[in-house]
DNA sequence: TAGTGGTCTAGACCACGAC
DNA sequence: TCGTGGTCTAGACCACTAT
């Protein structure tokens, strides 16, 4: 697949097949998937970029035009990429609509979807603790931004945020302060780091005087906290955040697949 | 796609095609996944039962083969089929282990997964409250079973559960005490019903006096409130479940697309 | 060795969007 | 009208499982 077509049947290589003698298959479209992400992560292809024809592409990387295909269809259900009939295959950006639909799950209990608003509490350099080095995979007390939000929906404040950040991965980031409300877009203008996916941990948590006095809530109200760790097309850890959510008339979206 | 081989630029009729002058345009490999829906709700396929080979059912329903192959990936990806390379394509089962990964998203807070045990507090018939009746698309006051359960994870209890199910859809419940641990998987065994998917609405709540009693916690303690909607392969709403639960050393694992 | 799903290719036509 | 992705077909070979 690295260059010219590949020949099947007569002598195939394992550069070719991805698998040596006995080892492991590599199928031909996780190589192509590879190559195009590894352009993403490289920034030659920029969110909203339209990509080549899926007959460019084949023919550029030697393989047939199906095969792209599955590699550009798979990206696609990831949210990677979007396909669009007739247009082109765009590479996905972290416009608000994506961003509410992937990332942001609370909800009025009506059903209705308004974009979140952010109140920028503080911004500062600090250094992680135990636990925040391991899950962002960095050395014990490496240096973090850590960023307070308060949100609202509605124009009634929800949810607290605390975000914390590697700092080597974000350098300069006091200079622009006030951070924009859609963060997501601004580590991929700004620094060229794209979230590609989260996990998530929840909780019922009682709220503490912070959180009482900043949502306007008795201490010890009952709070749905959520643990996110959001990660690059990479797969490294970008993001830790924990937000505390009142849910009197919210609740958090999920559909366990 | 009826019956024959289906041919293109030769007057396609709208049966083949599924779309009349001007209609939308329904693929093939979508019919193809009813079909094969059908006879699942129908219980022709009852789950765990080998499928014919995607020859056999290309063959039989005059398609090609690659049109079979992709409604049946496409039901892999919803979990109702399961493909073994080199053995065939089985009716997926509702056995522990789908359940845990699928349905079950409470863990222990250092990663294992736990299958939940259950004891049966009560089952008795009642009449549907209004959010239900409308949750479950019945009629208002309509009959149903009410269930309640207590749920230990390591033995210790963490979840209380009320159930509501369609008092028509599941005759003779009484009859069938204590009901088994693994609902879903009775639900598909005794009454062919096979719950597909599941929406989950999540909130933080404080625990009332049952609940401290059931759980042995203090009343006003902020439990997880977990209102699951469970759908059948037709679509139609089966289950309405409430699950309250401890969180100080668990969590619910969610991983947003 | 036979049979299954998994991958890969090649080519045709359809639906959609822009021009 | 053209170019794009979407669908459908046909056929080859590969990887895996059971016999």
């Amino acid at each position: 697949m690295v260059q010219g077509s590949v020949k099947r049947g007569a002598e195939p290589t394992a550069a070719e097949t991805g698998s040596g003698a006995g080892l492991g298959f590599r199928p031909l479209y996780l190589q192509v998937r590879e190559k195009l992400t590894e352009r993403m992560i490289g920034g030659l292809w920029p969110p909203g970029m339209l990509l080549p024809s899926e007959q460019r592409l084949a023919a550029e990387l030697g393989v047939s035009q199906g095969t792209v295909r599955k590699a550009l269809d798979a990206m696609a259900a990831d949210h990677l990429l979007v396909r669009r009939q007739g247009r082109g295959t765009f590479v996905a950006e972290q416009e608000e609509g994506r961003i509410l639909f992937q990332f942001f799950r609370l909800r009025p209990d009506d059903g209705r979807a308004p974009f979140p608003e952010s109140t920028p509490i503080s911004l500062r350099p600090d250094r992680a603790g135990e636990e925040e080095a391991e899950l962002l995979r960095l050395a014990p007390r490496a240096r973090v931004w850590r960023l307070q939000r308060l949100r609202a929906l509605d124009g009634v404040p929800l949810i607290t945020e605390e975000i914390v950040l590697p700092f080597e991965r974000f350098r300069r980031l006091e200079k622009m302060a006030p951070l924009p409300n859609n963060l997501y877009a601004f580590y991929a203008g700004v620094f060229g780091i794209t979230i590609a996916r989260a996990e998530e941990r929840l909780k019922a948590v009682a709220a503490g005087p912070e959180d009482a006095a900043a949502l306007g809530c008795l201490k010890g109200t009952p709070l749905l906290e959520v643990d996110r760790i959001a990660f690059g097309l990479d797969e490294k850890p970008v993001e830790r955040r924990i937000s505390r959510c009142l849910t009197d008339a919210h609740h958090y979206s999920s559909t366990p697949r």
